[in-house]
DNA sequence: GCGTAATTTAATGTATACGTTATCGCATAC
DNA sequence: GTATGCGATAACGTATACATTAAATTACGC
């Protein structure tokens, strides 16, 4: 089977590893790091670290900046926005574009099943399982669209905002809106609404935006 | 002035050589190059190399293939329609906010220059000089947007495409009705239309995808 | 004491060395 | 003639060495 060498090389546990360390917050945003710091760490000589910083870098997840060491981004309100405002655009196509394509209720199963899972885990007030099929949910939206290249950058996007999601997730109010809408788009797409599906996603991803956007203001996040 | 010194590495500047060697045709489409051979042309250690095609592969511009080179990646017509339809998608939202903006006459001076520029290039059939005044009112379009993320992205899908453009801007029928189209969205954003804005950028962007893609199915080209 | 120049330190950028391993050629078996 | 396996080659991944230079520290003049 092995895919290839990259799946196994220092350079690519490097990636990974920060990845990681960034989304579990041991890397916390705002702080910076030298690369012999990372390379210690991770048991390895700086080459592969350099290599990883580099791409983690083109992702948006750090900047490298000389002597000073590579710094975890933060996410001001402004940039929540952006990458918002992107989010919701790119995802209202990819729900226009699942619906365009026709699919079979049998090929929609997966789309339905995360939406029955949402269900679920909020009759038990299960927020961390919600959470999970939440992102199957959008997960498996972006696979309908069909064009990997925008699935790539709402991937991308994703990871930048995954910390505010998570630390918002138990401070905002149970989804109990959110779940209806992700019905309505599933259904949309099921009768190959495209204009329909547009729309619902649309709303439903600016309501995610304003909710979020008002929890940090309340709890006075300026940076996440 | 000196921003830092990440703009005089050998790093930024295999970058940029590599990226100026793709775009020129020097390195074509489809072909692979070893990290030595890029070094030797170069003339640099194949650090600085591999670190730069690190960062063109998140660039979406070549695909690293260990032991067989890196690829210059080509682009098949189902690839140029996945990145126009994304790219129609965010510049339409660029329209859009840029109408929003409600910027003055004088902040929209740019771009009303760029397209006085296009219809005077058009005039005497200077194709060149017309691409290149297109270029900057889409990238002034943009920089009005205001939303830095959004603006890589769109940086980024149209270095992709530029070789198919560079290629067919002889090929195509002068862009006339691109003109007319440039100037009715100059004057939405202008009294602040944003719906309107975000529909004739669309439409606009439609049509160039269509005369594209025509373009190319005429001459039979299946990559690019 | 305070500001500036000289010195030291250390983080980076880059080259190079080297071990590993995929790939290719060739020999051998069938 | 084709297939299988072995050895040589070379490209890569990684560590390391070293030069460069920004930053920190100290020394110095005032």
């Amino acid at each position: 089977m092995q895919e290839n060498d990259r799946q196994t090389s220092r350079t690519q546990l490097a990636v990974e590893s920060i990845r990681s360390l960034i989304f579990s917050g041991d890397l916390a945003a705002g702080t910076d790091h030298l690369e012999n710091e990372l390379a210690e760490r991770l048991s390895m000589s700086r080459t592969p670290i350099r290599e990883a910083t580099r791409v983690l870098e083109a992702q948006g997840l750090l900047v490298v900046r000389p002597r000073k060491g590579v710094r975890i981004l933060t996410l001001s309100a402004e940039d929540m926005d952006e990458i918002y405002v992107v989010l919701t655009e790119l995802e209202s196509l990819a729900a226009g574009l699942a619906a365009r394509g026709k699919y079979t209720a049998d090929q929609l199963q997966p789309l339905l099943q995360s939406v029955e899972d949402m269900e679920s885990s909020l009759e038990v007030e299960d927020r961390e399982s919600w959470a999970s099929a939440d992102e199957r949910f959008h997960d498996e939206l972006v696979r309908l669209a069909g064009n990997s290249r925008m699935a790539a950058i709402i991937s991308n996007f994703n990871d930048q905002v995954r910390r505010a999601r998570a630390f918002t997730l138990h401070l905002r109010p149970l989804p109990l809106q959110s779940n209806e809408e992700h019905r309505a788009l599933y259904e949309a797409i099921a009768r190959g609404d495209e204009k329909g599906a547009r729309r619902i996603h649309w709303r439903h991803r600016e309501n995610a935006r304003k909710t979020l956007i008002a929890i940090l203001e309340e709890v006075g996040m300026k940076h996440l």
